[in-house]
DNA sequence: CCGTAATTTCTGAATTAACAGAAATAGGCA
DNA sequence: TGCCTATTTCTGTTAATTCAGAAATTACGG
């Protein structure tokens, strides 16, 4: 049984999920799990939110594409159990790098193609704009690379640091 | 009649938003109106991308509430002409600042009721990783606040300085 | 090697979101 | 005021996604 933080805590991340294009369930099966004190079976997770076996079974497998959730095996259980990553600046960092993977990069390609077909077509508006915005997502990616390449230092190290630096540079005269 | 090039890119770019949670008309039209060299009516986008006048009529004013497009009144013509903002990292920009305020700040609002209720309730654990959620989250609110507060300085200025700085601080001794 | 429990895959139903067309409203001009 | 054009709102349909249940597969214990 769920007490009342838990439930509203994953009907919020649900709903924030859909917003951002992640499916209602997965996103209420990562909450689950991130807020669980230990690994959760399937079965436990099914009682919890009410869901069709087969629609945790799949969800489990997406959250485990996004190295979100692992599975874990207890002594003397046949059954598998699931443990989601509960660092929170790592959970981000992990969000962030599979949509990088699957949109941004994919979007790199496409739009180093647009960008040659623009050259050799007769349009300079369309050239200059793709240009721009090829230019402008190349430097994001580079960006996050360089953010999550820091040796030792995590998103929220990253984030003090910019804010830090940001005062110094920015403070009155 | 659209070429190749700015076919290509408004289908792509149509189904990044959808992956992003934005409707597929939505994020066609902008793309649209991005590359456009002047000023569009709706009905010249109706035909352009094949879309019903009364969907166009919608995601402008969707548009429009995002601030990623305006309306501009051309001499002799009644009809409203359209023209989208063209400078990406001002469009990153209001794209980042409109899922904020519609996202973010409520989460955030929300975080802190869960935070109270979490306190107030009979579980450690939930009570931490909420409480790290809260912090979390505030933390990236701040730092949005920082990067786009900066006099002077657009997104792009900010992660030259912030690549710079990354390599300044990491470069081998 | 068979039986059982666990898990995954497949298929169809149901919910939700996107969209087109019709009807209604607003805005200007004679 | 009355008409014409542009635009928005409303409503039903279509398409896409989500999800449950059944069937199939896998893994394990005896």
């Amino acid at each position: 049984m769920l007490s009342d933080v838990t439930r509203d805590f994953i009907l919020h991340w649900g709903e924030m999920g859909t917003r951002w294009g992640v499916n209602r369930s997965v996103a209420q099966i990562h909450a689950l799990l991130f807020l669980a004190e230990a690994p959760l079976p399937a079965d436990a997770i099914v009682e919890s939110l009410g869901l069709a076996r087969s629609n945790v079974s799949n969800s489990l497998k997406e959250l485990q594409s996004w190295q979100l959730v692992q599975v874990r095996h207890v002594m003397g259980d046949r059954r598998e159990h699931f443990v989601a990553v509960t660092d929170i600046a790592e959970v981000f960092r992990l969000i962030v790098e599979g949509r990088k993977q699957r949109e941004i990069d994919p979007t790199l390609q496409a739009l180093r193609r647009f960008a040659s077909a623009a050259e050799a077509g007769r349009e300079p508006h369309v050239q200059t704009r793709i240009a721009e915005v090829l230019a402008f997502v190349g430097m994001l990616d580079q960006w996050y690379a360089t953010m999550t390449g820091a040796r030792g230092t995590g998103p929220i190290d990253y984030l003090r640091m910019a804010q830090e630096i940001h005062r110094l540079l920015h403070r009155r005269p």
